[in-house]
DNA sequence: GTTGAAAAGTGCTGCGA
DNA sequence: TCGCAGCACTTTTCAAC
């Protein structure tokens, strides 16, 4: 039987100041968050390390300005199914759709729930009749229109 | 009068390339991108100062896995206002609570949209009666919980 | 505006405690 | 398990095209 290196799979506190830092800026270099934590740079990598491996940490990603790359409209979406189990396959044929950028089943009236970026109105409407009214099994939508974006954040640790 | 250096501050095809490589993987080396779009990696870096100037990248974050630290349920909030005018009032409240990640000021039923992600039912409860029901103005919320999160992903430019 | 290479800074890997 | 030091790599800068 292989022998698998003994390691620490929990998440203390450390972890936890890590992540915390690198959720707000992503490049912050491991000597400076060394420093503020008080351990050396080592420290930090082999935690890094870990927590990738754990799975906890799924990437890191650009945050663009939509509006300022011509995406002007920001929508959430109702969607009703005609039955439940219609589900994965409505998901399979959204997925092609490349504005619907967030999509969750949920519990409440509706089955679907998404969130989509579009240019203008225009756009939004073409992609709202032609795109997501033809995926099988979708009854009717309901569309809400962001006006204004007050939060936008990740989860604050601990 | 100061002359303010020339430069260009139109975002062509090789800025939304690279904007396209790097919202997958913000971690891609410069010099990768240079070689994968034929450039050399100072202009890669020159381009990227300029979206940077221009506003268009807010910044990099850190993704991580939400339920690997403990959060298990994401949910949505339609809220109502006994007055739209109250709107500013109500996100200076509402920007304290932590469990908010994102809000919106949305066109129909409801007057803010709102995203939250908590520990657990219990968590869930607590935001809801002690933090947002406290909020003034706030007239009552409709809770969606998010039974399983499909697609989470930026919008593909271009 | 772009290039290519040199300079500065950061991340990674072993050894020692 | 942590810290330190050397090596590899990336980012940044700059003169020249």
């Amino acid at each position: 039987m292989p022998h698998r290196k003994a390691q620490n799979l929990e998440i203390d506190n450390l972890d936890i100041q890590i992540l915390s830092i690198l959720m707000k800026n992503a490049t912050t270099p491991y000597t400076e968050i060394a420093k503020e934590l008080i351990v050396s740079g080592g420290t930090i990598h082999v935690r890094m390390k870990k927590l990738e491996e754990m799975g906890v940490i799924k990437g890191a990603s650009l945050e663009v300005d939509p509006q300022k790359l011509g995406y002007d409209i920001t929508a959430f979406l109702g969607i009703y199914l005609e039955k439940g189990s219609q589900y994965q396959e409505a998901v399979t044929q959204l997925k092609k759709i490349p504005e619907i950028v967030e999509l969750h089943y949920t519990t409440g009236s509706w089955s679907i729930f998404a969130k989509i970026v579009c240019h203008d109105t225009n756009h939004l409407r073409e992609v709202l009749n032609e795109n997501i009214q033809s995926v099988s099994g979708i009854q009717r939508t309901e569309t809400f229109i962001s006006l204004e974006e007050s939060i936008k954040r990740q989860i604050t640790l601990e």
